[in-house]
RNA sequence: GCCGGGGUAGCCGAGCGGUUAGGCGGCGGGCUGCAGACCCGCUUUACAGGGGUUCGAAUCCCCUCCCCGGCUCCA
C-alpha cells in the first residue's frame, strides 16, 4: 500500500518515494535553546517522531537529525539580561530541551548543535562567495538572492517586495531581501575567526550545512512548524541548491500545523507560552504524546488543559486495557482452540490494526486512524477480557504492540520483565485474596483501607461478581 | 491589502459526490457492601448562510459572513 504526503513544495498531495528506498533521510529543525520547551515546540516534535516511526513500521529504515542552535541573538540578549554567559543560557535549555525528547519518546539520530559546526559553515559560506551567490560587507556575509533565480518556490511568494528581512542591516546589503549567512561580531559579542573577521554564523545556514553534513544532498523529508516556511527553509532551499547544484535537495517539504492557546498563537507579549515543564507537573508526558499523535499534525490544536484531560481518560483506559490483555495472555491455559466465534473477534482485531495503519498512511493522519484504536480497546472490554481467551489476548496486544510503534505511549507496560510481572501478579493476588476473606465476612472498613493502599500504590482494584480485578493506574 | 488554513451535533474531531466515523462530557440503567472500572441505552440523521450543478452534496461551482495564522524573530 503506498504513503501519501502532502507536500508543502508542491501544494499537492503526492505519493511518498524516497531518494534510495528503504533508506529515509530525515531532517527537523530543532530550537534555539533561549528558553524552556513548550508545548508548541513539542507539538512539532511529537508529530515527526511519530511520522519517523510509522515509517519504520512500514519498512523503512530512517535516518533522523533534528539541530540545536546554540549560538543566536536571542540567546546572547538573554545572557546579557540575566548577566551570565551566552554558553550558560544554551546549556540550560538544551538540557531542558533534551530531557522533553525523553519524556515524550521522541528518539533522534542526531542532534547537532551549531557551534560545534562553525567550521563547515565557514566552508560553505566560502564556496557560496566563490559561486557568486553571496557577498562579504563591513564584515559580514550575505547571500545575493537575485542569482538564485528559483528564490520564493517554496514560499510561493513572487514578489520582491515579500521578501525583506533582517532589514536593520540596510547599509550593508545590496537587496532588503538579501539575508546574513554570517555575521560581524560587535564589540562583546562571541565571535568565531573567519576569512571575513570574528563573527558568527547566520540562522540559516546552520541547518543549510548541518542537514547536507549529516544526510547528504538528497534529503528526502525536511520538517518544521509552519512559521518556518518563509523565511527560514526558503532562504534553505536557496543556500543549499546553490551551493551543490541539486534539485531538489529536498523532496518532500512537511509543515506542522500551530498550537494555540485560546484560539491565539503563543508569544511573549501575550505571556501565554505554556512551557512543558508546568505541562509535566500535573499531567504524564504520554497523556501529550497521545493527544499529539492522534490529531494529524497539519491542523491546529487549540490547547487546553480540558482537552489534555480528555486524553488522560482515553489514555488511562487504553493502559488498564492493555494490562488486563497482559495479565490474560499470560495465564496458562494456551491450546489454540479457538471458535468460529473467536475468530470473527481474531478477524475484527486484523481490521483495527489495518484500518489504523492505513490511516497512517493517508499522510499521517492520526485522527483518522484513532477511531480503530477506539475499536480495539473497545472490543478488547467487550468480548476479549470478559472471555478471558490467552489466544484472543495475545492476538489483540498484538496489534496494540503495532500501534503503539507509532504512538509510543504503552512501551512502561510492554516493557515489564517476564519474572517482575508475575511476581507482581502473585503478590497483588494474595494481597486481594486477604482483602476477599475481610470482605466475605462484612469488614468493609479493613477491606477498603487494603483498597486504598493499593491505590496508592498505583494499583486499582475493582470488583465484580467473578471476583477482583486490577491494573495499574 | 496580499497569501494560506478553517467554520461538522454540548465540546473535540474524521469524512471531501451515494453505507447515521469516533472520542470526551451529560443523562438513565446494569454490575457492586460502597466505590471505581467496565457494559447497555439515550443525547445524534450534525455539516456557517444563500444560490447553483447532480438522480443524489457536509463533500463540486459561485456569492456572502465569521474565525485563525503568515507577510521583520518564532516549532
Amino acid at each position: 500500500m503506498v504513503i501519501k504526503v502532502y507536500n508543502t513544495l508542491t501544494h499537492k498531495m503526492e505519493v511518498f518515494e524516497p531518494f534510495n528506498p528503504p533508506i529515509i533521510r530525515l531532517y527537523v529543525c530543532g530550537p534555539t535553546v533561549y528558553d524552556y520547551t513548550h508545548v508548541g515546540h513539542a507539538r512539532t516534535y511529537v508529530a515527526f517522531d511519530a511520522i519517523k516511526r510509522f515509517l519504520k513500521l512500514k519498512g523503512f529504515e530512517t535516518v533522523h537529525a533534528q539541530n540545536i542552535t546554540d549560538i543566536d541573538d536571542k540567546i546572547i540578549d538573554r545572557a546579557n539580561k540575566e548577566g551570565v554567559s551566552w554558553r550558560d543560557i544554551a546549556e540550560i535549555y538544551t538540557n531542558d530541551y533534551l530531557e522533553a525528547l525523553e519524556k515524550l519518546r521522541i528518539e533522534v539520530d542526531f542532534s547537532p548543535k551549531a557551534t560545534q559546526h562553525v567550521d563547515e559553515m565557514i566552508d560553505f559560506i566560502s564556496k557560496l562567495i566563490e559561486a557568486g551567490f553571496a557577498y562579504e560587507s563591513h564584515g559580514s556575509v550575505y547571500f545575493n538572492v537575485d542569482k538564485f533565480l528559483e528564490y520564493g518556490k517554496l514560499s510561493r511568494r513572487t514578489k520582491g517586495e515579500e521578501w525583506r528581512q533582517e532589514e536593520q542591516f540596510m547599509r550593508e546589503k545590496r537587496k532588503p531581501y538579501d539575508f546574513v549567512l554570517w555575521k560581524k561580531a560587535k564589540p562583546g559579542e562571541p565571535y568565531w575567526e573567519s576569512p571575513w573577521g570574528p563573527g558568527r554564523p547566520g540562522w540559516h545556514i546552520e541547518c543549510s550545512v548541518m542537514s547536507c553534513f549529516y544526510l547528504g544532498t538528497k534529503i528526502d523529508i525536511h520538517g518544521g512548524g509552519t512559521d518556518l516556511i518563509f523565511p527560514h527553509h526558503e532562504n534553505e532551499i536557496a543556500q543549499s541548491e546553490a551551493r551543490y547544484g541539486v534539485k531538489p535537495w529536498v523532496k518532500y517539504w512537511l509543515h506542522t500545523g500551530f498550537l494555540t492557546i485560546k484560539g491565539e498563537k503563543m508569544s511573549k507579549s501575550l505571556g501565554n507560552i505554556i512551557p512543558l515543564k508546568d505541562v509535566f507537573k500535573e499531567h504524564k508526558p504520554e497523556v501529550l504524546r497521545l493527544m499529539l499523535v492522534l490529531t494529524h499534525y497539519r491542523s491546529t490544536i487549540d490547547f487546553s488543559y480540558e482537552l489534555l484531560e480528555q486524553y488522560e481518560r482515553i489514555y488511562d483506559r487504553l493502559r488498564s486495557c492493555v494490562d488486563l490483555l497482559i495479565r490474560i495472555a499470560h495465564k496458562e491455559n494456551l491450546n489454540f482452540k479457538i471458535s468460529n466465534q473467536d475468530l470473527k473477534i481474531a478477524e475484527r482485531i486484523d481490521e483495527f490494526l489495518l484500518g489504523f495503519i492505513k490511516s497512517m498512511e493517508d499522510d499521517f493522519n492520526g485522527a483518522k486512524a484513532a477511531p480503530y484504536l477506539h475499536d480495539l480497546i473497545s472490543i478488547s472490554y467487550t468480548s476479549i477480557i470478559p472471555s478471558g481467551k490467552a489466544e484472543l489476548a495475545l492476538r489483540a496486544l498484538n496489534a496494540f504492540k503495532r500501534m503503539n510503534q507509532v504512538l509510543a505511549v504503552l512501551d512502561d507496560v510492554f516493557h515489564t520483565k517476564g519474572f517482575e510481572r508475575e511476581f507482581v501478579d502473585k503478590l497483588v493476588k494474595i494481597v486481594i485474596d486477604v482483602r476477599h476473606m475481610h470482605r466475605a465476612r462484612g469488614d468493609y472498613e479493613v477491606a477498603d483501607k487494603i483498597r486504598e493502599l493499593l491505590a496508592s500504590l498505583g494499583i486499582k482494584v475493582m470488583d465484580s461478581k467473578d471476583g477482583s480485578t486490577w491494573s495499574y493506574v
